[in-house]
DNA sequence: AGCGTTAGTTCCAGATTCCCGAACTATCGG
DNA sequence: CCGATAGTTCGGGAATCTGGAACTAACGCT
């Protein structure tokens, strides 16, 4: 069990955050991460829309996110929280998460993932 | 030997565009589309930074952003000469595409293959 | 301390997708 | 009709994705 690897922001990569993102479950994760400021895994997030993900499925979409440099990952007791990097990725790559994150809100499979539109907030 | 299909800009998803683009040589083809305005295919671009790609992955790449809205192309004579579809798809989804070339232009990579900023054209 | 429970990770095999050389098709110029 | 050029399709080995089952780690309780 090794101890959650994170990039630097300086070594994230565009096309990881693309190709974490292209799913549409991992998008609406993040979302979700994102709207909450801090969301605990598994377990909160067993299930996007009304489609059950498996745990094994869901460690490793968390992993995808963690390595692409999209969200933090901390162990506290048992569980993990996640934290998404938003600031420091809008900082160095200003406008791709907003319009990602508004292009699946403009979409009704988006929206039934409980994906919502920004409008800066 | 079908002949080329393209989604209408209402059918176009988010994911498909993610997944076009998450290949760094795409994104680089794609933007070379986008800046020429248009560019017939194979032959012009047989190379992307350094790396020469061979026809039959030129030809999926072509097909991968075509069916996921980012190109239209039609063939004229011998060759097959590609369009960017920017406006549909910024009108549709507003900021998506520049976020992400500005991204791809915000690394050193990226810029080796060609992709340079935007900051509104 | 020992046991049960909960949270997540790792392992692995089947399914899917990706990559690219080789063969094929289509169009133009002579 | 022949040759050359532009691009597509085919096929199979490589890589990646999916998800069940087994495993590990941290509590809470007695």
């Amino acid at each position: 069990m090794r101890p959650l690897i994170h990039p630097a922001i300086d070594d994230v990569r565009p096309e990881a955050i693309l190709h974490a993102l292209s799913d549409p479950a991992r998008a609406a994760i993040f979302a979700r991460i994102m709207r909450a400021g801090c969301v605990e895994a598994c377990s909160a997030l067993a299930a996007v829309g009304d489609r059950v993900i498996p745990k094994s499925s869901l460690s490793n979409h968390f992993k995808i996110l963690r390595e692409a440099g999209l969200i933090r990952s901390e162990r506290a007791g048992v569980e993990v929280r996640n934290h998404s990097r938003w600031d420091e990725i809008e900082a160095r790559f200003p406008g791709l998460l907003p319009g990602i994150i508004n292009a699946y809100a403009a979409t009704p499979a988006g929206n039934a993932d409980g994906i919502a539109a920004l409008d800066d907030d």
